[in-house]
DNA sequence: ATTATACCCGACTATATTAGTCGTATTTAA
DNA sequence: TTAAATACGACTAATATAGTCGGGTATAAT
């Protein structure tokens, strides 16, 4: 319950790092090692930060990830759901094919908390994560 | 990601059903039949919240459960826990034997919106959902 | 050219969590 | 005595998350 995924725990431990190093590259292999995160999980994760450019990656010996400098702009909702998906406190508000949507009685209450948290982590930066 | 299970929104349905009916009981089938629950699954979790004295239960035939007059104090956050377990956002907050506590790089800023998700759940009353 | 080190990508397996089921016992009104 | 209800623990099934593997491409250094 309101558990970060590994994934984003990963990616975020990654840009933080990656931030602090400026314009220097960092290998997936750099990062792994000095947070003890599986390097193949982490290696999927980064591909995917940089196929949405959050990071530039250069190939090859000697290549590595940096970040990309409008990354600071997104806010944390954005993160999450580009690496994960959309979130919602419950299916309707995401899937919609429950089959009791018309008997539901919860659903007014469920969608106001679910604003509230959405327009939290709207307000926060990623780069207040990432510094 | 940021999902209630299935049992807290049971929970709150039935909840939100048993307020409306006030002193009369609700059966487990009762319930589970207009919503479309399963009724064993419903049942464990009917019962989890007679023993923590959400609702009271009359056994017996033509018994149930109604809601308990306190009920409705209730934060968010602890009727959560109550149910479900300790949430954070990372296990560092709830378990701690995390292998990278040292170098961890975003623990403080996580800890710090993991605060404030809490401080929401903790300011909405179990009321505000179940009326 | 060849090698070493890096990114790239999809398919696969393992693990953990969540969801749901079943069997049996107890309580109580009719 | 029966029927309808709660009580409870053990079990299984389904799903989501976490992690692995095998192959590919790019590039700097030798």
């Amino acid at each position: 319950m309101l558990k970060l995924t590994r994934k984003l725990e990963y990616a975020l431990i990654a840009l933080r790092h990656m931030q602090t190093k400026g314009e220097l590259l960092s290998s997936t292999k750099e990062i792994s090692d000095m947070y003890t995160i599986p390097q193949e999980l982490l290696a999927k994760t980064l591909q995917q930060m940089a196929r949405l450019e959050y990071i530039d990656a250069v190939q090859g010996s000697h290549g590595g990830y940096r970040i990309h400098s409008t990354m600071s702009k997104i806010s944390l909702t954005k993160f999450i759901e580009d690496l994960e998906g959309p979130m919602g406190m419950v299916d309707c508000i995401v899937a919609s094919d429950c089959i009791q949507l018309n008997n539901c009685n919860i659903r007014q209450p469920i969608n106001r908390i679910n604003d509230n948290i959405r327009s939290i982590f709207s307000s926060i930066n990623l780069s207040e994560i990432t510094h």
